[in-house]
DNA sequence: GCATTCGAGCTACACATG
DNA sequence: CATGTGTAGCTCGACTGT
């Protein structure tokens, strides 16, 4: 027995051979192919190589550590290079890519049987020779050392190799076959610790590698409450704070439907690349299956029939709705495809290329509306508009013929609809012309669906009252019914962009309108559609409104003629030729009820009640469509007195609501009718439970804004109060709905300008950054769309937005301190920033094009860095606060003329301030430097000969900085004055016309340092009229 | 040269809103991006200067840089451990390899009494990295009544084209 | 005292755009 | 394809804590 093995193989020959394969791998992937080969012949030559030793009782794998030596001598010259070098990604898919070689290359020579080979003839070996390495074969044993030493380095302090070595066991696990448990177990682990890591490329190698390693764990081996991997991977795909870590989370995760919720919550993910790979990268990826070797259209994870209706809802609302018009095309885009993919079973893809027929077009179109529930909001609507849009091949070939209207459903009706919308919104007339109906045959329509839907509630009724029916066959009527409702409500919005060229059309749409309207069955659904129609074709508005009047007389007053026995239209009835404008079979004439009141029986008293809040909507749904005065259209009067009038003395919440909205409608035309009726509606706002509240609100807002003259007006002694009103129903509102409408309607009253209060100003900023509205999202993004338009929509605006500003940072200091418990609040410093890009000018001069001239002029951020400067000699504010406002000088915009007057005060201000003054921390004092040095450089010429003039306008300012001077505690300020002003005077012995900087009442630094606890704790809701 | 003093109109915006159909056109697109609410609230740059153009022109003439390779061919002087030891191991104590809350499984067992930690814990989970509902919130609300919405408000005096679509003024 | 961590400015890259 | 813009990562400097 030989103690060596014969060498043929020379192992020293791969300290050559190794390097000069990786030199070649890393300059392309082409040849990692070539190299795998040549490696593994190295590798087999070296593993044939062993010694044995104890007398042969073990045997030495000496080739083999040779082998590996040398392969790890390679990857640790990579392991320090930093991240983005292609020529290290390589060399790390090479080594994976030859793990993944000799893997496979194991395998199937083992099960060929060949023996023979040197990566595993040691199985024999090691039988004989009980080796104390536990692994079967070469190619393990490989992948073992390997994956152990790269374990190792996990814990590196480089980050760049942790990044690197983490890369290289992601890489390399996803191919290894089975491990052993222990390095199972401690991959696992490491793994996840390395979740942990304080790099966020670390994390993000470590979510890939934990992906591939997910799919081998077994869950019912961990211990009880331990999260598995997967859901490791879910929690940092939403909470890690790093979007590179999330981005590789929802790629990397396996899909399964398990998964999916998690994958699909990521359409709201703060960061846009990613919301867009939701709808690419996987909703779309994943809509077929992976593997389409077959043609067939089978249906993948995400396909929009494997999802729920809520989840399709959800993405074509989150990604529609989308800010980013990235995110909104991925969205587009994917709807493009589910058109394709939700087409019919069995047809294929396209029959030829390129030739479409208009048939398949709307049956393709009417099986992507199945996807949605067409009254759900917009969505169905939005996601057709888009597919319309984006598909302009489909669009084409839409047409609608005659027997498309013989057999409408709901997806029919509404995808006519949609398109019609559609047609007009992109001003294409002559689709529009070619593909609509003529209005007399669409009449026709309408009136048969119409007639079909009072047939089927009257035979619902009859088959209720039979009571012989179960809930199965009672939903699918109910659902027939309101297919039909929702149907005809389609058509009628459609009605309304048809052309009513042709009298005839005209006069039958009219008549089978009219019809609906005064029949008591019409759905109340449906009233808005129909007064769209009726508004459309009434000559004007006086018109529309005696209409429906008389139609409201009607219905209260069934006595002229049986609206219940007619309330079908009939073909007759359309071709009566009635006066067009007003049946003359129904004359007006003051309505009378039957019996008072008083008479009548409980059912007759809700039958009474229901036909008024029917009559209610109908005058609702007419004011809001017309503008004339109250007094021009008498015919109101009585309605006003019979209906509305008595419908808000009324207890019953629902009447009192519709009766309060009309009774604002009516005053929103009735200028009187408002100034008496004001004190109505406010005295309701107290008490009232919230959907009334709100209502009130909205009418008191509208009359507001309507009538401005009448209360906000200059001349008008209650302004003031109506705002105090206003301000203080905002204070104490605790309902978000009600919070947020106050908000709405207060910024409408500013932005108009008939409120022009700073105060109220003022407390529009608490509320919108005061950690109690930090849920009310409406308030908040109201508010965020408010500022902005309000400051660059005049110089007016801006500059009371400049005003509020110090004030304003100085409570919000306070109000910050005192509210350290919360962190999740808007810092100072945040605000400050808000401040600066409103007060921009020059934003305001993009942002309103052509209504600021000469906004690059505008000084008025060198009059809130004056403000600021002043503020600064302030002893109220801590360090934070006062980096806060010096860093805000170094963003604003300095003009590059300006006043001298205005640059002087301000560089006095400066210089004063960082001799006397100086911030106590290094970044504000820098930012203050560097702000008076760009003072300095900008303004020189204005500045040159600042020295020694209107000397006594000077001492006017001496003595204010001597009173500053005289109110610092001397606390902690040892630094503070060293008073070798002298210097600085002399160049503040400069100029000043006062008039600006001379205490202008407003902010001069507070006199006395405050601390009073209590007051600030309500500094973010109280009204700021204390200090005014 | 700019009077602070003239006649500030209020109405200039409002006019605009309405005549165009949408205010969008008027308003710089930068500013909807802050439409999420004070804490997603950040500072986008505007540009300053119009002399950013010499900058711009100066610059590229850079060469591109140079193709760096990793350097296999020279023999280590080291052995492969002693360097595996250097790359790996150092790891300073009391340094963080790790973010600062530990982990969540683990910090279960932990006694309540660092209540910081735990609050901690407690905001950081609460930080899930997504987007608030978009109200959506747009020129439309700020122009409309409450209760006509298919009214855009009239600033009074000023009249006004409407096109079919803009239902009227008031 | 030092190392660490945090913030701020800079550079380089990627992206979208004309 | 070239260009400009916006961002992200990196490096440097100051502050803070064990």
């Amino acid at each position: 027995m030989p103690a060596k093995t014969p060498a043929p193989f020379d192992l020293a020959s791969l300290q050559s051979a190794l390097p000069k394969i990786f030199d070649q791998a890393q300059t392309t992937t082409a040849n990692h192919q070539k190299n795998f080969v040549a490696l593994y012949k190295l590798h087999s030559d070296a593993a044939a190589i062993t010694e044995s030793v104890q007398n042969g009782k073990s045997l030495k794998l000496t080739g083999e550590r040779a082998f590996q030596d040398a392969f790890l001598d390679m990857l640790t010259r990579v392991l320090p290079v930093k991240k983005g070098t292609t020529v290290a990604d390589r060399i790390v898919k090479f080594a994976a890519g030859y793990s993944k070689f000799i893997t496979e290359k194991s395998t199937s020579l083992f099960a060929e049987g060949s023996l023979h080979c040197s990566f595993c003839v040691d199985v024999e070996e090691r039988k004989k020779a009980e080796l104390d390495e536990d692994d079967d074969t070469t190619s393990e044993r490989f992948l073992n050392q390997l994956v152990r030493f790269l374990l190792k380095g996990c814990v590196a302090k480089d980050k760049v190799v942790r990044f690197r070595v983490i890369q290289c066991i992601a890489d390399t696990i996803a191919h290894l076959g089975e491990i052993d448990e222990d390095l199972y177990t401690d991959l696992r682990s490491t793994l996840l610790d390395r979740l942990r890591d304080k790099e966020p490329t670390v994390r993000t190698q470590a979510v890939i590698a934990l992906s591939k390693l997910s799919f081998s764990e077994d869950p019912s081996e961990l211990e009880e409450g331990e999260p598995t991997i997967l859901e490791t991977i879910l929690d940092a795909m939403a909470y890690d704070t790093s979007p590179e870590v999330r981005r590789a989370a929802l790629l990397n995760v396996p899909l399964s439907p398990q998964t999916l919720p998690a994958l699909l919550a990521r359409s709201r993910d703060v960061d846009a690349p990613i919301r867009k790979l939701v709808y690419s990268a996987v909703l779309e990826k994943y809509c077929t299956p992976p593997d389409l070797d077959n043609g067939r259209a089978t249906v993948g994870f995400t396909h929009p029939r494997a999802l729920t209706i809520a989840q399709r809802e959800m993405i074509v609302r989150n990604g529609l709705g989308d800010r980013e018009e990235t995110v909104k095309a991925a969205a587009r885009n994917l709807l493009g495809v589910w058109v394709d993919v939700v087409r019919v079973e069995g047809k294929p893809q396209k029959k030829e290329e390129g030739v479409k027929e208009e048939v398949d077009v709307i049956e393709d179109l009417v099986a992507f509306l199945k996807l949605f529930d067409l009254t759900e909001d917009t969505i169905a609507e939005d996601a057709l508009s888009s597919v319309l849009q984006t598909r302009m091949d489909i669009y084409e070939h839409i047409e609608f013929p005659e027997d498309y209207w013989t057999s409408i459903t709901p997806e029919r009706a509404f995808l006519a609809r949609v398109f019609a919308d559609q047609c007009l919104a992109k001003k294409d007339n002559l689709k529009l012309d070619t593909t609509l109906p003529v209005v007399t045959a669409f009449a026709f329509r309408i009136q048969d669906a119409y007639n079909a839907l009072v047939e089927q509630i009257h035979a619902d009724a009859a088959a209720a009252a039979l009571e012989e029916e179960d809930e199965d066959e009672r939903a699918r009527r109910e659902e027939a019914r309101l297919d039909r409702e929702f149907a005809i409500g389609e058509m009628l919005r459609l009605a309304v962009s048809l052309d009513y060229g042709d009298e005839i059309g005209r006069r039958k749409m009219f008549q089978l309108v009219r019809g609906m309207l005064s029949a008591g069955v019409l759905p109340e659904a449906l009233l808005p559609r129909c007064l769209d129609v009726l508004r459309v074709l009434s000559p004007n508005e006086r018109d529309l409104i005696r209409v429906v009047v008389e139609v409201v007389h009607e219905l209260r007053d069934p006595s002229e003629g049986d609206a219940d026995a007619e309330e079908g239209v009939s073909k007759a009835e359309l071709d009566d030729d009635a006066t067009e404008m007003g049946s003359p079979r129904r004359p007006v004439r003051p309505s009378q009820l039957p019996k008072p009141i008083a008479e009548m029986t409980p059912e007759e008293k809700a039958r009474a009640d229901a036909v008024d809040l029917r009559c209610l909507a109908l005058c609702i749904g007419m004011l809001e469509r017309v503008n004339g005065t109250f007094e021009e259209n008498s015919t109101l009067e009585g309605i006003l007195g019979e209906l509305i009038i008595p419908a808000v003395k009324r207890r019953e919440m629902a009447l009192r609501e519709k009766g309060l909205v009309s009774l604002g409608l009516c005053c929103l035309i009735a200028r009187r009718m408002a100034l008496s009726s004001f004190q109505l509606f406010l005295s309701q706002v107290q008490a009232a439970p919230e959907v009334l509240k709100i209502r009130v609100l909205q009418i008191i807002f509208d009359v507001l804004m309507v009538h401005e003259d009448a209360f906000l007006g200059p001349g008008s002694p209650n302004g003031e109060r109506i705002i105090e009103f206003l301000l203080q129903l905002l204070e104490a509102e605790e309902l978000e709905r009600v919070q947020a409408l106050l908000v709405v309607g207060i910024a409408k009253l500013m932005l108009s300008g008939m409120v022009t209060d700073e105060r109220v100003l003022q407390t529009l900023v608490l509320v919108f950054i005061s950690p109690e509205t930090a849920t009310n999202q409406e308030l908040r993004q109201c508010l965020s769309y408010f500022f902005p338009v309000y400051s660059y929509s005049s110089a007016a605006n801006q500059q009371r937005m400049r005003k509020i500003f110090i004030p304003l940072f100085e409570r919000l200091t306070k109000a910050y301190h005192d509210w350290d418990g919360e962190e999740d609040m808007v810092t100072p410093a945040q605000v400050a920033l808000m401040f600066v890009d409103w007060t921009d000018p020059m934003r305001a001069g993009t942002a309103a094009k052509g209504l600021r001239k000469d906004s690059e002029k505008d000084p008025i951020h060198l009059e809130l860095a004056t403000d600021i400067v002043k503020a600064l000699f302030s002893v109220d504010y801590d360090k934070e606060d006062k980096k806060a406002l010096c860093q805000m000088l170094g963003k604003l915009y300095l003009p590059d003329e300006v006043d001298d007057d205005k640059v002087r005060v301000l560089k006095l201000l400066v210089t004063n301030l960082r001799s006397r003054r100086p911030p106590r921390d290094t970044a504000a004092k820098n930012a203050l430097a560097k702000f008076d040095a760009a003072l300095s450089k900008k303004y020189e010429k204005q500045l040159e000969n600042f020295s020694e003039e209107e000397f006594r306008k000077l001492e006017e300012l001496r003595e204010l900085f001597e009173f500053l001077d005289d109110i610092i505690p001397d606390e902690d300020d040892e630094e503070e004055a060293p008073r070798k002003g002298r210097k600085r005077r002399s160049l503040s012995v400069a100029t000043e016309t006062t008039t600006s900087v001379a205490t202008s009442g407003d902010r001069s630094p507070p006199p006395s340092p405050r601390r009073g606890k209590a007051k600030y704790v309500c500094a973010f809701t109280a009204p700021i009229s204390s200090e005014h | 040269p700019f009077d602070p003093r003239r006649a500030p109109n209020d109405r200039d915006l409002v006019m605009a809103m309405t005549d165009g159909d949408n205010m969008m056109d008027y308003f710089d697109s930068n500013f909807l991006k802050n439409w999420a609410g004070p804490e997603h609230w950040k500072l986008r740059k505007v540009v300053r200067r119009p002399d950013a153009s010499e900058a711009a022109a100066a610059r590229p003439k850079r060469e591109k840089k140079e193709a760096f390779k990793i350097d296999f061919l020279t023999p280590a002087e080291e052995d492969v451990k002693t360097r595996a030891k250097k790359l790996f191991a150092p790891v300073t104590r009391g340094a963080g390899i790790n973010l600062p809350g530990p982990s969540t499984a683990k910090a279960a067992a932990k006694k309540g009494g660092r209540r910081k930690k735990a609050k901690e814990q407690d905001v950081e989970k609460r930080y899930d990295q997504t987007l608030p509902d978009d109200m959506h919130f747009s020129s439309k609300q700020l122009v409309t009544l409450f209760l006509k919405p298919k009214f855009s408000l009239k600033m009074r005096g000023y009249h006004l084209r409407s096109d079919g679509r803009v239902d009227g003024e008031i």
